[in-house]
DNA sequence: TTTTTTATTAAACAATTGGTTACATAAAGC
DNA sequence: GCTTTATGTAACCAATTGTTTAATAAAAAA
């Protein structure tokens, strides 16, 4: 947000517009924004939109799905997963940029569900199961990425009172107990 | 799907026009959705949605949200919940309606969420909870539902392969260990 | 049968919005 | 100064939206 009248760059005039598709993308959805959208949050007119990326839907695959990752909740010792992602997940920043929001919200668009699929798979799903042990690990791994996801419906898209409204720490303990059962071996049970 | 000539008769219109709307909001979500397609859908004009339902709006609440109900679950021992939910979860026919769909599809739309909001707490959170014992009934039991719904999210409104093609048994096994576990009475660990 | 009611349709409204593209402008690099 | 290219303007062309008014025809009432 700098106040310097911007200078001609395409490549920071690529990044304000990847950066205002991701807020405008998960706070609206796919179908629920126009690229006059994006392009006013960027600072630009739409038609840089096709010029950078082709089209609508190409401004989607290289914007939301490679920010679907888990990676800072991989990092550390596995048998506290589920305390670092309960963690984050209940502390993550309303107003800031949550590429679970632009999945969430566009899960009911035909044209962007291929792509998030893809990248909940290659960015969310496949990692997360190289890091479990035991049977079955991408299974476990989508049942626990469908676990984050459906907090974030509740948690964030709905705003269910129940939830927003709950104590944290009793929260947070609850939704880590219930991640870690998905994460520790079953075989060891 | 009757092929007699339908004979005048409101009552039989208006649950045309409703079955149709559940259908066509669970396939497309709120905004993916005309009332031309649902009044086509139910083999009438989209005069009739504003004649009998006020507006599309109207129409949606009056839809969805009472749908959103899990009595089927409930019904029984909550020391099986884990065991019911999950078999219904897993062999739920996709072609059937589906209201979670409807909620999932339409949870980027500004105008249906508070309906949505509402009918989750009030057709699924809170039935649940007064099912629980223990402590922080409404916070597990949203818990609860935000696994359901995360599920739903994976297995059928992206239908991720890891899910898709995942053996019916192991995965039944896996959601319903990890369902009960947030069932179970926290005190008692 | 005649009259009244009303279920249903047809048609238009009015506004918007959609993504995309051809052309014009002006800044940057050489 | 010349060329390249980053950016803006503007128009396109279409499709569609939810809603409403007025006409039609079937059922109910008399």
């Amino acid at each position: 947000m700098t106040e310097t009248p911007r200078r001609r760059n395409p490549d920071i005039t690529k990044a304000a517009i990847l950066q205002a598709a991701r807020h405008c993308f998960a706070d609206s959805g796919y179908d629920g924004v126009g690229v006059r959208d994006i392009a006013a949050k960027a600072g630009v007119t739409a038609a840089l939109i096709n010029r950078y990326f082709g089209s609508k839907q190409g401004l989607f695959a290289v914007a939301v799905p490679p920010t679907l990752q888990i990676a800072i909740m991989l990092d550390g010792d596995m048998r506290h997963f589920g305390q670092r992602a309960a963690a984050i997940m209940i502390t993550k920043s309303v107003n800031a940029y949550d590429p679970m929001l632009a999945l969430l919200r566009s899960a009911g668009s035909k044209t962007a569900t291929p792509f998030l699929r893809d990248a909940v798979t290659t960015h969310a799903i496949k990692p997360l199961a190289t890091r479990l042990t035991g049977a079955n690990r991408l299974m476990r791994a989508s049942l626990i990425i469908a676990q984050l996801t459906g907090f974030d419906v509740m948690m964030r898209a709905l705003a269910t009172d129940a939830l927003v409204s709950a104590p944290k720490d009793v929260l947070h303990n609850q939704l880590a107990k219930s991640i870690q059962a998905l994460v520790d071996d079953p075989d060891f049970d």
